[in-house]
DNA sequence: CTGAAAGCGCTAACAA
DNA sequence: TTGTTAGCGCTTTCAG
């Protein structure tokens, strides 16, 4: 059933059902005789033709690298709960860490089908450039940087800086690194600098021995802290650029007997649930994923609104959590 | 830009670009002509306009309890793969919890926005049954059981049978449970009446005051294994209806000293991937919550291309993980 | 406040 | 193969 055939039913015009269902510049008793077809019909406007008119899609397509992990499903979370109330629906494209992917993802939100955009990448290529360089709506990136673009960040240098130094003034003379890759700039290259400046800071050459780039899981972090742990100098401390990284390599310490903290402490970034509950209780510095994904949102809404020429960087500082993991019971002077 | 203008400026036909978009029946120097014009003006037709002719979104809705749950981002990781590769994309919408919002979702669906919907609810009320009536694309119930309904589940009560009877048989005499809301079909009923029946078959009654009803999260677990451990008779195993719930539990029985398992075994079920780095690793039932997204959206997927009368139940089975939480070093007979 | 009518951008039937 | 054209279902002027 399509407009005109429903206003026949009710026994109004057209452009009667239109306003009843905009603005709303309508007599009361034709705004009752459409009710009560409504109910007798089940009448359903078509949002597509609306759409061909209005140019309004009332969608916000958002492009993630992956679903189930923590992090991101947090700031997903975020992002939908603004974005629900303000009446728009979420477009979802989960690129598998697939970049091309991201690219193609982008170009299918050319073709008018959403209002704005919020991506969430982790590595930006010369494409993404081009293409979001293209792009006709809004867009908003979380949890990276990238110049000419709003974004909503976190600090992951100071993150990096504050749980290694952490970890020295805990009495850490030998800090080890797990980190990611490091073409992401977030979680990879400056939780890597935040790292070495706490190095830096505190006296100590960095062992590039003790250095490894691990994949976003638990196994690959298992598997970098038995090559770190497996070899002639043994670190006295880990600094895991995540949390999943960082469950991975108590894993392998607690099947090596190796003891928590008191012969190796174990840091990590993002202050995952599961931390409290791990084998050693995690000290992590707590991101704000969920608030990352409100104010991109926010963001977002504003630029759909009306857009501005400035851009805007959103920075969201973090909180170190300390547990068990660097609770040092006697410090090793 | 639309269709006209860019076939003016391409020097061909209206409907040749529409061809060039579509079947592709058009000789190769207009194809030609129309490439190097899509390069020159970057025109992307409108989805919109095209939907309202054929009557085909691509889209299809998703509706989810909660975004940042393992077992729920595993399934719509699964949907998202099947459907991704067949060229749909998620329309996702999180009712964070509130029924209120799945019925208006599915409100929302029926304004001929998408092609199907795949529905993970937990609960179903009169309101639900209503609506799902009226719903006029396919729909694939994932996690549940309704009747009338093609759906995607698990063996909940096999599930529950399993763990509570591994624990038994590991010497359990004085089980106690921390079940989920019974009003969840799956998480809640079947794995309360799986956990009975266990009981019943090894000739143990079931203690009330031994039984609790957790959120689905940590700290709930927490509460209720103070409460019941903190009871005058003390269970020597546990039951959790989730591996959260099972992880709080757990988090109390560390804080109080009790050792796990030789004075509580714990049992979850999900094997959720932080149970391998528990404190003590949790024994839980791997449930294939991805296949369940897969094989939903493969479902769905039938539905769209023919719809069939015949409505189906696939439900998939389960493995059982052991580990420490319920490695009884020595069976107290 | 109301209704008629002209599109929105596209597809597909039709005739060539 | 091709181009013309009549819609798809809706919104929104415009004149009343």
């Amino acid at each position: 059933m399509n407009i005109s055939e429903f206003a026949k039913e009710a026994g109004v015009s057209v452009s009667a059902v239109s306003r009843y269902f905009n603005d709303g510049y309508l007599s009361d008793d034709k705004r009752a005789l459409i009710e009560e077809a409504l109910q007798r019909t089940g009448y359903v406007p078509s949002y597509s033709a609306r759409t061909v008119r209005t140019k309004v899609t009332k969608l916000v397509g958002v492009i993630l690298p992956k679903l189930s992990s923590e992090s991101i499903s947090r700031v997903t979370e975020g992002i939908s709960e603004v974005l629900g109330r303000e009446g728009f629906e979420l477009l979802l494209v989960n690129t598998a860490n697939d970049y091309s992917r991201e690219i193609s993802s982008l170009e299918l939100f050319r073709q008018n089908r959403v209002d704005g955009v919020i991506l969430l990448a982790s590595v930006f290529t010369d494409l993404h450039r081009s293409v979001l360089a293209k792009m006709r709506v809004p867009v908003v990136i979380v949890g990276q940087q990238l110049k000419g673009y709003n974004c909503v960040c976190h600090n992951d240098m100071g993150a990096a800086y504050a749980m290694t130094s952490l970890m020295i003034e805990k009495g850490g003379k030998l800090p080890a690194f797990i980190g990611a890759n490091p073409d992401d700039n977030a979680a990879g290259r400056d939780r890597r600098i935040g790292y070495e400046k706490a190095l830096a800071d505190h006296g100590i050459t960095p062992d590039p021995k003790l250095m490894e780039i691990a994949k976003f899981n638990m196994d690959s972090g298992y598997e970098k802290a038995k090559r770190i742990l497996s070899g002639r100098k043994r670190p006295d401390c880990i600094f895991c650029a995540t949390d999943n990284i960082a469950a991975g390599a108590m894993l392998y310490c607690r099947e090596q007997g190796i003891k928590i903290p008191d012969e190796v402490m174990i840091g990590g970034v993002g202050d995952s649930r599961m931390g409290k509950v791990l084998y050693s209780p995690l000290s992590s510095v707590h991101l704000h994923y969920k608030t990352a994904g409100t104010e991109g949102a926010k963001m977002l809404l504003a630029e759909m609104r009306d857009s501005s020429d400035v851009r805007r960087i959103l920075q969201l500082e973090f909180d170190v959590v300390e547990r068990d993991s660097t609770a040092r019971k006697y410090e090793t002077v």
